[in-house]
RNA sequence: UGGGGCGUCGACAAGCGGUAAGUCACAGGUUUUUGGUACCUGCAUGCGGAGGUUCGAAUCCUCCCGCCCCAACCA
């Protein structure tokens, strides 16, 4: 499951989309074929929720032996850009969901919308209707009361023709006409009162440039998509249900090859929003630094943060896929990343909040080389050799001068372990005139090498530790969730930047690791024991100035352990 | 004149008339040179509610309640 691309048993366990499929086998429907695709808008990043979907799609085309294709809906040039289109690609393929050499713009078929459009026409079945906004809004009525008949739905076939020949030729201003289905006006769902084919902008698209000036709407274009690819199971999230019968309705009238549309529940996660609009007002408005802020849910922050493919589709695979909306704990994340990162990640010892420790029976220029495991999860793994002298530092928060109940740490006259190397006492506590501890004196036990006493005497607290004199600075970033509430915005009437977490991003620029930590990748990913997992940030960090990024933190059962402690 | 979708443990989610899987979370314990990991144990007499059908109902029927989506020339 560590590998780029989903192992083939890797896909979930059996979902109502399956079941469809099987029944579509059985029937003979698509004599067995398999064809998916995922059509995102270039208008925005993708996030985990979209990679729900695009997973989805891909691991079903698999898990049948069919084909998956990518292809970017882009029928409204006001809104899209190729700046998307690349970090879109970029994102799916990071995943693993391979779309092989299908490729496709919803724009390489204007051509062919077009001609089905006259089609409609010819046959009856549209319209062009020359009513303003407001009128044909009007007209549409409400979700309770019928609409009615534009005045224009009877035009002949002829004018109808000459029209939408002059709406391409550019002969019209933006909102003069709009080529409409004639279906039925005071239809229950709203979707199949007359809805607009095409409307008329004059914008240079991303792709075609200046050829059209006419663009076709969502529900008009994306069956037809479907078809002209050949795709077999078209998958889209719960709100498209309602277009089902319009996706049903064009593609029966043209008398094309016909998917099945086939609606489920699309992600949320607990403590984050979801929805490219949300996420591009946390940009926009400078509540994160980008659209790859590590906390951020989208794709690219994730990958920044840490995250491997594999994990969040471990993740996807745990969520499962239904048609009832719902809400995923962000823990269950957390749980696949961490799950992933143990049995893979080297260990290295990382020291955030440095505090002295000086050996004082250790001689002052001795450097012994420490044998420390690479990973206890990995026979694999090997060794590396970690230098020890007499002045370490060691975690400030692994130092109490008075120690609570169960208290395994240093504190005065207490014996530690010094992970790998040495037991250690602390005979001395060393403060400033302000009263701050700026080091602890102690004496070590020479016998105990490797980190165990010949006397067999039990030490149950083990802390990790830096040479000063080797010691690599850095900075740390330790991230927290982005909103403190459950469902960001729930309790401030929808406004999910009241809820922000003011301690979701902690910097601490004086951490000091062991020498291994200076020579590390990018794309690498370690644990820093007894905090959690760790990579260089991608962005801001640079050869003499390395910053990390944490992942996510080890469980912290001491943590959990004090708070009752002290609640009892 | 409204239409559509959905309600099973704190969170996901199996279940498809034969007597409530699993995972995360949570709680307790064992092991431990990471208070990590691993392992063990516990966690729905109950399936939104009320009736009904049946030897038997989360599964079928009826009514009710709740939540989500639809009135962009967005997707």
């Amino acid at each position: 499951m560590n590998s780029d691309k989903p192992a083939s048993g890797e896909t979930a366990a059996i979902n109502f989309i399956q079941e469809a499929i099987n029944e579509h086998n059985e029937t003979g429907r698509f004599d067995g074929r398999v064809h998916t695709r995922f059509p995102p808008e270039p208008n925005g990043y993708m996030h985990i929720g979209h990679a729900k979907a695009f997973y989805l799609n891909y691991a079903i085309a698999q898990a049948n032996g069919g084909l998956f294709n990518l292809r970017f809906d882009d029928t409204n040039p006001l809104k899209e850009d190729v700046e998307f289109v690349e970090s879109i690609k970029e994102d799916i393929a990071w995943m693993g969901c391979d779309w092989g050499d299908r490729l496709y713009f919803a724009s390489d078929y204007f051509g062919k919308l077009y001609d089905y459009a006259v089609q409609l026409i010819e046959q009856g079945d549209a319209y062009v209707d020359s009513q303003s906004g407001d009128e044909s809004r009007v007209g549409r009525g409400t979700v309770k009361v019928a609409g009615t008949n534009s005045p224009y739905r009877e035009r002949t076939v002829e004018e109808n023709l000459d029209l939408f020949a002059r709406m391409r030729a550019g002969e019209f201003a933006d909102g003069d006409h709009v080529l409409r289905a004639k279906i039925d006006m005071a239809s229950p769902n709203m979707l199949l009162r007359d809805p607009i084919l095409y409307r008329i902008r004059h914008a240079t698209h991303h792709r075609t440039g200046d050829a059209w000036c006419i663009y076709p709407l969502y529900d008009w274009a994306h069956g037809l998509e479907d078809s002209i690819e050949g795709i077999t199971h078209s998958l889209c999230s719960l709100e498209f249900d309602t277009h089902r019968p319009l996706y049903d309705w064009f593609l029966d009238r043209l008398g094309v090859f016909h998917p099945q549309q086939i609606e489920f529940a699309r992600l949320n996660l607990t403590y984050t929003v979801m929805s490219k609009r949300h996420l591009g007002r946390l940009v926009e408005e400078g509540f994160v630094s980008g659209w790859n802020d590590p906390r951020l849910p989208t794709i690219s922050g994730l990958r920044r943060r840490g995250y491997t493919p594999a994990a969040i589709r471990e993740f996807l695979d745990r969520v499962g896929v239904a048609r009832a909306d719902s809400t995923a704990d962000h823990a269950l994340l957390e749980f696949c990343i961490r799950e992933e990162l143990n049995k893979t990640a080297p260990r290295r010892m990382g020291v955030l909040r440095p505090l002295k420790l000086v050996i004082t029976n250790y001689d002052e220029d001795k450097i012994e080389m420490i044998p420390c495991d690479n990973n206890p999860e990995d026979d694999d793994a090997g060794q590396r050799e970690v230098p020890f002298g007499r002045e370490l530092w060691v975690e400030r928060d692994d130092f109490r001068e008075d120690a609570p109940k169960k208290w395994f740490r240093l504190a005065p006259g207490k014996e530690v372990r010094l992970k790998h190397a040495y037991f250690v006492t602390c005979d001395e506590v060393v403060k400033d005139n302000a009263g701050e501890v700026i080091e602890l004196r102690c004496s070590y036990d020479p016998a105990s090498r490797g980190g165990s006493s010949p006397d067999g005497r039990k030490v149950r607290g083990t802390l990790h530790w830096v040479s000063a004199r080797h010691a690599v600075k850095a900075e740390v970033r330790l991230y927290d969730h982005l909103f403190a509430a459950l469902v960001p915005g729930a309790d401030h009437d929808g406004d999910y930047t009241r809820d922000i977490n003011p301690e979701s991003l902690v910097k601490l620029s004086d951490a000091r690791l062991e020498p291994a930590l200076g020579e590390i990748g990018e794309g690498e990913r370690v644990q820093f024991m007894r905090h959690g997992y760790f990579c260089l940030d991608s962005v801001e960090s640079a050869p003499d100035k390395p910053v990390f990024n944490r992942t996510v933190g080890l469980r912290d059962s001491w943590a959990k352990l004090e708070k009752k402690l002290s609640k009892g």
